[in-house]
This record gives C-alpha cells, sequence and structure tokens, in this order.
DNA sequence: CATGAATGAGACTTCATTCAT
DNA sequence: TATGAATGAAGTCTCATTCAT
C-alpha cells in the first residue's frame, strides 16, 4: 500500500466500475459488428445491440449517440484501422508485386472476408441510399483509402516492368471485387445453409482468381520470342 | 377462344377497367421493382408501391398478400426469363468460347447490371438473413441457373482446348463477381454521387476484366525457363 | 330511388365511416384546444389527445403529421378566424371608437378569454422559446393581425378627435394586456382554486379597465374651459 | 461562536471546497433560474442546471431531492425580498400616490420585468396547473403579497382624495397587468427574434401606460355638459 | 459529501396490415 | 373488385432519478 502511494506511476487501483466503463465502447461496438452483419442496418434494433452488450438502451446512448453514430464507429475500428495497417505492410514490402498483391488479398480474407466484418460493405451497399451522410462518410474513410492501397500496389508492379500498363483503378476493382463478392455471399447465403446451393470454396476460389489476375497482368514475352530467357 | 388466339386484334372491346385490371399485377411489380432497388426492401413501403401503381393500398394487399410475397413475384417476374435467354444463347453459340462469355457478360451487364434489377440482388445479399425463406428460393430460381449457364461455357472452352483447366465454380465466380460487385457499387453510391469517390468506367472496367480473365484463361506455351529452379 | 339517380345535387348518403372522417378534425382539434390548455404544449400527449377524440395515436398522425401541425392547427381554427372576424367588424362599425374598443374587448373576452382558447397564448408565451418555427407562425398568424386590429381601431378615435395622440402600439398593448393577462392568471390558478386567492371579478374588471383607460384616451378640455359646451 | 459573530473576518481559513460548498445552493438557484426562465421547467435539464453550477448531477439531488423541489426553492429565493422591499418603500414614500406608483413599477420593471426573474411567473402561469401543490405556494408567497402592496398605494391615492374610487383589486390588476404581459412577450419572442414582429418599446410603454391609467384615476371636475341628456 | 455511469419508463413517430363501405 | 381510414405494435431517442464507488 504504501509502496503504491510512492509509486503514483503504477496503474491505480480499479473499482468493477470504471473497468466496467473502459470496456464498454468494446463490448458495445462488438455485439453492434455482429448485429449489424446478421440483420442489417435497418434491421438491427438499438435494445438488441444494448441487450447483447449486457447495458440497457440508455447506457448505449450514453457512448453513441445515435444509431448512425454506432454505425460509424464500427467502421472506424474495423476498418480504418486494418486498412492502414495494409498500407505499412504495402511500404516496406520486398518482394514481387504479385507476391505483394496476394498478401494483401490473403489478409484481407482472412480478416475481413471471413470475419463479421465483412457485413460492414454489405450493409453499405444496400443500404447507404438511405442513409445519404453515410455515403459520403464511408468513401472518405473506406473506398478511397482501399482503392489507394491497390492502386499503389499494381503500379508498383508496372513501374517495375513486372506487370501490363493497365488502367489502375479498374485492376484494382477486377482484383478485389471477387473477393468481396464471395465474403457477401457468404455472408448471405452462408449462414443458413441452403440445399442445392452453388459451394465455392474461398481458398480455392483465392487461389484460381490470384493465379488467373496474376496471370493476366504478367509483361510475357511475345509468343515467338517465348524461348528467350 | 381458337378465333381469339387467331385474331387478337379482334377481342371484344374491354372496357378501360378490365383492361386496367388485367395490367395490374404488371405494374405493381414494376413499381415494386423500382422502389425495391431504390431503397431495399425494408426501407420501401406499401403505401409508396401502390401509390406509384396508380392503385391503394388495399388494391395490393389483394394481390400479394404480404410484403415479402411480392417481393418473391419481383424476383421471379425479374430473373427467370432474363437466364433462360442467356441458355438458349449459349446453346447456340458458335463462335469461340472466349467469345461467349464475353457476349453473356455483355449483355447481362445491359439487362441486368445496368437496371434496376441488379437492386435484387443487393437487396437479396443484404437481407436474406431476415427472411430465410427467401434464401431457398433464391437459390433455386437464380444462384443455381446463373452458375450452370457459366460453368457450362467455361467447360466449353476446356473441352475444346481453348481454356486451362481451372475449377469451374470457382472460375465462374471470379468472372461474374466484378460485374455484380460493380452493378451493386453503382446502385449504391452512383445514385447520390459522393464528393471524390472513386470512378469506375463500366465498360472500361467490363473490357479490362476480360482481357485479364480470358488471358488468363487462355492455354499458353509453359514459357522455356520454366524448368529452371 | 330513381329520384336520387334524377337529382344528382341531393346530397348522397353518407356511409357513417365517411360521416365520422369528417368530423375527425373537428373532434381532433377540440381535444388538442382542451389539452394544450390544460397541460401546455411539451407536457400534452399525443396518445391522450387521440383518446381524448376516441381515435387511436395513428389516426391522429392521418390528419397532423406532427404535434406542432396539430398545434399550429388548433391556433388557426380558434385565433385566426376569431380576429379576422374583429376586423369584419370594425369595418362596418358606426358608434363611437369608445364604444368599438369596448365592443372589441368584450368579444375578446367572451371568445377567448373565458374560454380554452385563452390557453393558446399561455402555451405560446411559456414555451415557444423551445419550439422556435411556432414563434415566426403565432406571430404573423396571430400578434400582428390582432395588433393591426386594435391599432386601427384606435386610430380611427384619434382621427375622428375622439382620442388623443398617443403612441398606438403601446396603446394597443396597454388595452389588451390586462385581458390576456387576466385570463392567463384565470387559466392557471383559476382551475384549481387555492384558499385565500386574489380573486378579481372578470366584468368588473373589464369594466374598470375600459373606464379607466378610455377616460385615459379622451381628449377633454383644459379644466378653465370646462363650462364651454 | 461569539467571537465568530463579532469578528467575521476572523473565520478560521476555509478551505475552497468548504467554502463552495457553502456556495452550492447559490450557485444551483441561480443556474436554475436561469434555464428555467430560458426554457420552462419540462424543457430545462437536471443535468444542465447541474453542468451550469459546476458540480454532478447526483449533487444537486443532494441539495433539492427533485425537479420539483428546486422550482419551489428558486421561487422563494427570488420574490419573497422583492415585494418585501417595495412594501418599504411604500410605507416610507413622501410624494404623490400617482409618484409612488411610477415608481413601484419602475423599479419592478428594473428587477423583475427586465431580468430573468419575470420568467418565474411565465413558468408558474404555464404549468403550474401540472403541478398544483405549486399553486397554493405560490399564491400565499407572491400573488397575495404583491397585490396589497399595489392595493395599499391605490387606496393611499383614494383617501388623499388624488385618485376617484374605483374597485382596489382591479385597478391593481389594471395597473401591473400590461408590465407583467410586456415581460412574458419579452421573455418569450425577444430572444429569437422574428420578421415583422410587434415591436413595443419598454419605457414608452411604461410611460403610456401609467400616463392613460393615472390621467384615469384622477378626480376631475365633472364636465359641466353632464346634466344635458 | 461528491460523482457520473447506469437505468428504464415514456415520448413522438412510422408503417404493415385489416376491414367497413 | 377497390378503397383508404383506422389500427397498434414497434422503433429511436430523452431524461429524471438512483446508487456503487
Amino acid at each position: 500500500m504504501s509502496s503504491q502511494s510512492t509509486s503514483p506511476d503504477l496503474l491505480p487501483p480499479r473499482s468493477q466500475r470504471q473497468r466496467r466503463k473502459e470496456a464498454r465502447p468494446q463490448e458495445l461496438l462488438q455485439a453492434a459488428l455482429l448485429l449489424f452483419d446478421q440483420k442489417g442496418f435497418a434491421a438491427t434494433r438499438i435494445d438488441e445491440v444494448a441487450q447483447k452488450a449486457g447495458v440497457s438502451k440508455g447506457t448505449l446512448y450514453l457512448y453513441y449517440p445515435s444509431k448512425e453514430d454506432l454505425f460509424k464507429a464500427v467502421v472506424r475500428q474495423n476498418l480504418s484501422s486494418l486498412i492502414e495497417e495494409g498500407q505499412q505492410m504495402a511500404a516496406t514490402f520486398e518482394g514481387s508485386s504479385a507476391e505483394l498483391l496476394r498478401r494483401l488479398m490473403q489478409t484481407w480474407w482472412e480478416r475481413v472476408g471471413d470475419t463479421a466484418v465483412a457485413g460492414i460493405h454489405k450493409i453499405v451497399l444496400a443500404e447507404v441510399r438511405n442513409f445519404p451522410e453515410l455515403a459520403q462518410f464511408y468513401t472518405d474513410e473506406v473506398i478511397i483509402p482501399a482503392d489507394r492501397l491497390f492502386t499503389s500496389a499494381v503500379q508498383r508492379g508496372v513501374d517495375s516492368g513486372e506487370f501490363r500498363e493497365l488502367p489502375l483503378h479498374e485492376v484494382a476493382h477486377a482484383l478485389i471485387a471477387p473477393m468481396i463478392f464471395m465474403a457477401l455471399q457468404r455472408h448471405s447465403f452462408g449462414c443458413c445453409p441452403v440445399t442445392g446451393g452453388v459451394d465455392v470454396d474461398p481458398s480455392l476460389m483465392l487461389q484460381t482468381h490470384l493465379d488467373l489476375v496474376l496471370r493476366g497482368l504478367e509483361v510475357r514475352p511475345a509468343p515467338v520470342a517465348s524461348h528467350l530467357p
């Protein structure tokens, strides 16, 4: 006890209440993410989010003053940070550009496509028209940074002579779209499995897609020159 | 009856009311399609659909006993015929398989991707979880036939030696996903343009995507350097 | 029956439903007036208004799309029409201006001061700050026309040489303020009678007030000239 | 204890916390007065009062166990002293009764009409029905003493032969009503100025009103023409 | 004494659905 | 068959009050 008073830099003892308060945002965001993914934006009830986080409705409003704000917080926590991480990785990557793209997409699949986070994009696609303010927010916070990340990686390959010259945005789009789309599909139909559904294996899909597209990007010698190194 | 089928212009004169009565389902489905596309399922109000179709709310309920039934009718009307048409085209197509794929996708873009019909898929992706019965319905009615159409076209190219051997479902997925995804994107953000949004040009995108994937599918001579370590 | 078809200008038979529909606005406005007067704007519950009018909450919203709109309708029905009536009376009045003022104020007391309508002004005074849009509405719809009515009557007296020249707005204010104030007082304390309250008799008050103010307005001969006709 | 009362400047030094503790009720009442005036009773939030007073919501509840109690405390603090002061002034006044009334009303305007205190009366008028217990309280504490103050002053004028004999309560009412009413008006519309509002100048109003009423009160020689039909 | 996180009843408003006409 | 007035459950959000610390 006396040691505590002499070393104030030690964490002061936290009351249970304080500890809960600090954990609240995390708990609320996690509950919100799962429910948004499951039901969409409009169909998710604030009460349900609060209940899933173990608090009352009023408490949720203590932290997020509206449903839209709650959604924005979920986006920020789950996507903005991830994109930034990807940018770090790309900036320091040393291998080939094809390899960089493989890594970026693999990471994206593990961290987003295969998790509830993918549901966020689903919501945006489906409901952004009814909440125009969210459209701008998501564009600024996610679409533009993500596009920048992928176009940079493709540009890197073009600069190094590894890739052909192709329209950057469109290539980036072609790269990520199948993955996002597969994620959407799985998050919609995947949960309540239907009989006879078309099963696409994600890792096989990822591999096939990369195989296709990276080969398509390659600069390759004209067939007659194929025996040159 | 036979006289009617042979001389449709000799139908006994119908009152305008009768004629309208027969057109009602069409008008209602059209109105519903546009509004579902614009607002999604939950946010579309029955009143608005009725109003757009020029009838009262009560009348709509005469034809479709619930909102969900209305939606199912919209799905049925708008997608089955299209897929069948594609199958016809594929069955009688004479050119290369690459060309067939180009045509299929071009057609899909014109008839679905660039129209309100694309909104149906958007809704299904986003809200099917809240209406599990629709998942099975949509799978049977749309997903499976569409997958069959594209896998057949790829298989055709493999059989003829035009394409490499690759997992069929996954290739089909990789083919259509970027197009559907672009359609979704445009149907969400396209309408309420945000500042700084990433603009993807559809026909450039389509061309780029086909360029990439068809090249990726091509069987090509193994590079001479392939036997090096 | 045949006579009906030949004389379409007779009122068509109304269903009970139709009759109720036509009476609804009246019933709702009456219920709203009483409750607004009793409880104020914020403390009046929409449910209670609907219940008092014998309909459900949803029905009220069919006629008045928000609480503020309901309030505006109450104002329009009860005050705008009354002021217009007063203007008619003033325009055609033939007696002295003092008599005109007496009549205007008598009428005001009977139709407003002594009825629930007085509660409307109470609400505006007390709560208009919280609903700024209502301030403009009430100013345009009530304050300005009422001021015009009274200043005109005073001006009439000044023009005819009956009244002294005094600031018009201020005189009008001095005329109506005690009446309004008495109405407010009675509508607040009057209902739940307190022991020992200061009882002001309305008609005595009205008479005294008019006696005071009209005498104050009179142009009177300087005392020395008092023996002239 | 006795030493303290004789040398108040020698109070043992108090910690700042102690001093603030003693000032708390004052600060809370002041904050409450301003907010009640600005927003009315129902629309004033306890949080806001506490925040304005620089304490937490819980602390406010330590001093005033409910919102209603807080309001009663505000009434008590702000009105009793003022009325008493007026009574002092009236009791020792030496000039004419007309001059006394002028002074009383001038003072009232400066100390109440033009300050947030006027808002208290506004609240009482508007919301006392929802809190019936407050009606009795306010009558005893404010209405009766104030009435006594003004009726006494009028009676003084009547006794001295300066004023005509008229019903006392009603004259008192006619005297103060326009002032209170103007205060109410200004406290409602004054803050959020509406376009085209009817502007009444307070001092011109006060002067006009006194001019009218005091002239109306004057005993004056009967007109010579009074015996004509 | 003081705090402020937490509560939960209750407000306004919306909208799918029903049903008398 | 067609209407549209009426319903009432359910949703988002507010705020006076409580209570563990």
